[in-house]
DNA sequence: GTCTATAGATCGATAGAC
DNA sequence: GTCTATCGATCTATAGAC
């Protein structure tokens, strides 16, 4: 039975939307024991490598988190174009309709990209590969649907810059309906 | 006569490169007096606020570097389609094809973004007016002028991530291709 | 203007009691 | 498992000699 008490698996989330806020090198341990809660003592003992453990375990949840909501439904649906509407979905509800950020775009730019590498790469070719086939399954050439859902994947990514950088959340949420209607759309011609 | 010892300005190039590897927070004082050869003592005599002044500077060069290279083609240019070619042309360079992440991109997420907000709103809200203006001059509608603008701009930002995420700046060059064709070919409809 | 020395705070991480 | 206390390193910023 779940117990009161925080398991390593609980404190996760919330480890994730810190390093949104703050970065991986601008979010310091005294910041997470305030949000979390918890005492160094106890972080420690569920990452016993610190703070790099914490953001790797973060990079592996949303990791899970797309496998599951965005890749599997791409692949599963026998509809592709359903799969590609369900990963529409999926992203606008993770990405809060603009108002959260990309932990993974982030730690893409800056020195991050060196320290979780593999993670950052696999997370951008696994949405861009699944992709590509799913808009192969729906009638595009081989090329076409490698550039689609390259262009596709980039401009959600840079929707949430755009997004933030106005403040504006509907920024995304515009950027998001004319993808999909592109990534409908295409599949027609 | 310029002198040979470094001015302010000739700093504020280093810093930018500095600060786009490293971030706002992961950049140290120690690394900057290092990579500028520069002191303590003659940092802070140029920048008596810091590292924040630093970073202003920084964003008030690549503003300036916009405007002469980016804003005022898209603005000046008889024929917009020139311009547009014009701004292509200017982004490909400063971004190194791909190599180079754009910092006030990078500034917008996380909470550099409220640190400097208004540099951050202005640089894209300049780019993206500037050439919706520039694709009504071609023949778009309001709309579908704003549109294209936002789309344009939020994808130079994604692909530069994306490229980023895969170590592989192909990725941008090929989405740059991409987009001028689609402003140039939406402009003929 | 440029340097060295250093203040004072905060960093990530560890030790050890309970 | 969770805490407090604390280590040594590093941080930003300042002071003051030259």
């Amino acid at each position: 039975m779940p117990r009161e008490i925080a398991e390593r698996h609980d404190v996760i989330p919330m480890l994730g939307e810190i390093f949104r806020e703050h970065g991986f090198s601008g979010t310091s341990l005294s910041e997470i024991t305030h949000r979390t809660g918890l005492g160094k003592g106890s972080l420690y003992h569920f990452f016993p490598n610190g703070k790099k453990e914490m953001a790797e375990a973060v990079l592996d949840d949303v990791a899970t988190w797309f496998e599951t909501n965005v890749f599997a439904p791409l692949r599963k649906s026998k509809d592709p174009e359903l799969g590609i509407k369900k990963m529409f979905e999926a992203v606008d509800r993770y990405f809060y309709s603009g108002k959260r950020i990309c932990l993974v775009g982030a730690f893409a730019l800056y020195n991050t990209r060196d320290q979780f590498g593999t993670k950052v790469n696999a997370y951008f070719s696994s949405w861009t590969k699944t992709l590509t086939a799913a808009l192969k399954r729906n009638g595009l050439g081989t090329r076409e649907a490698r550039e689609t859902a390259e262009d596709i994947v980039a401009s959600i990514q840079g929707a949430l810059v755009l997004a933030r950088s106005q403040d504006d959340p509907m920024v995304f949420t515009r950027a998001l309906k004319r993808l999909q209607n592109r990534a409908v759309v295409g599949s027609h011609e």
